[in-house]
DNA sequence: AACAAGACCAACCGCGAAGTG
DNA sequence: ACACTTCGCGGTTGGTCTTGT
């Protein structure tokens, strides 16, 4: 596993991109797509290596990116996360949609991390404490820089492995659902893909097992409809719903280049936040996924997480 | 108005994992 | 199995902006 050097320093643009650099990257995406990014730069004419592009590109020009102040719904689920993932901030930006890794890790190093700090001193123990986050208006902390290396909070740490489904690999239908529905009552799909229920505030749910050839994951949600939300590549999740949809209760559809179903379940594997445009053309997502931060919130709340 | 200190954030760096031949 | 390439992640840096004196 040798590392080969990023790029050569001679003759490459470093420090603040600037409008013209930023066109040209934007236009050749447009054109070419995404990826190729060592060889991108030369391709596209820039001069930057494509570490730097694809840094660019990710954080900065992509159309998706909300930019602005974050919410206090998303301040406080990035917190509940953190608790959870640690510096997983690739995973926590992924339930973030908008957001990025290095504007929530910069968010956190600059106001979060103090603000945790500061709570866990007051009260470590208490643990009803951590529903109650500050929804002042963003004061200013007190003037102490961190200092730099590894944040000094302890958080309970999940180590998750960030995975990027580049390979799906489905057994039959049956099969199929079986050993998905199995993994997810015997939580072996937690370690490796962290499963983020959609539920709503007060709302209990629960698996059960597969009867048949029927992915039967039920939620006791008032409505009848639960969700589960778990990483997967949404480059291949019209491999996945088609599966779903062979001899199970499930209707999923990839409708113009938009997702929409009707289930007993809806079931969303993402590892990559969706584009909102495909939140919003999608009123199951809309309805149960867009946004719902109150919603991940309240999961964090119950005892399910371990 | 001038300066210093602190805050913010885009960009860089180095590493490890995954992919490929 | 191995060597190499590519990609993605997390930590860190440094330039710019803001605020206080």
């Amino acid at each position: 596993m040798g590392r080969s050097p990023c790029c050569s320093k001679e003759g490459l643009n470093r420090g603040a991109w600037t409008a013209l650099e930023d066109k040209i990257l934007i236009a050749y995406i447009k054109a070419h797509g995404e990826g190729k990014w060592r060889s991108l730069p030369k391709r596209a004419g820039l001069k930057r290596c494509g570490k730097s592009c694809r840094l660019r590109w990710l954080n900065y020009l992509r159309p998706d990116i909300k930019r602005g102040n974050i919410s206090e719904d998303e301040e406080e689920l990035i917190i509940r996360l953190h608790n959870l993932l640690g510096n997983r901030w690739s995973l926590i930006a992924g339930r973030l949609p908008g957001r990025t890794d290095n504007e929530i890790k910069n968010y956190w190093n600059t106001t979060l991390g103090k603000k945790a700090q500061a709570k866990s001193c007051l009260s470590p123990s208490n643990p009803n404490q951590r529903r109650t986050i500050s929804t002042k208006p963003k004061e200013k902390p007190t003037p102490v820089r961190p200092p730099p290396g590894p944040l000094r909070t302890k958080p309970h740490v999940i180590r998750t492995k960030a995975m990027k489904c580049t390979k799906v690999l489905m057994p039959p239908p049956s099969q199929a659902a079986a050993a998905f529905s199995s993994s997810l009552q015997n939580n072996q799909v937690k370690d490796s893909m962290p499963m983020i229920p959609l539920i709503h505030p007060h709302q209990t749910h629960s698996v059960t097992a597969p009867h048949q050839d029927n992915l039967n994951l039920t939620t006791n949600t008032t409505d009848g409809s639960g969700d589960f939300c778990a990483p997967y590549s949404h480059h291949h999740e019209s491999d996945f719903l088609r599966d779903l949809q062979v001899g199970h209760n499930l209707n999923l559809t990839r409708d113009n280049n938009t997702l929409s179903g009707t289930s007993d379940c809806s079931l969303l594997l993402l590892d990559e936040p969706m584009l909102p445009e495909e939140l919003n053309a999608n009123g199951c997502l809309q309805q149960n996924f867009a946004m719902d931060l109150g919603s991940i919130a309240s999961f964090l709340d119950t005892d399910e997480w371990p």
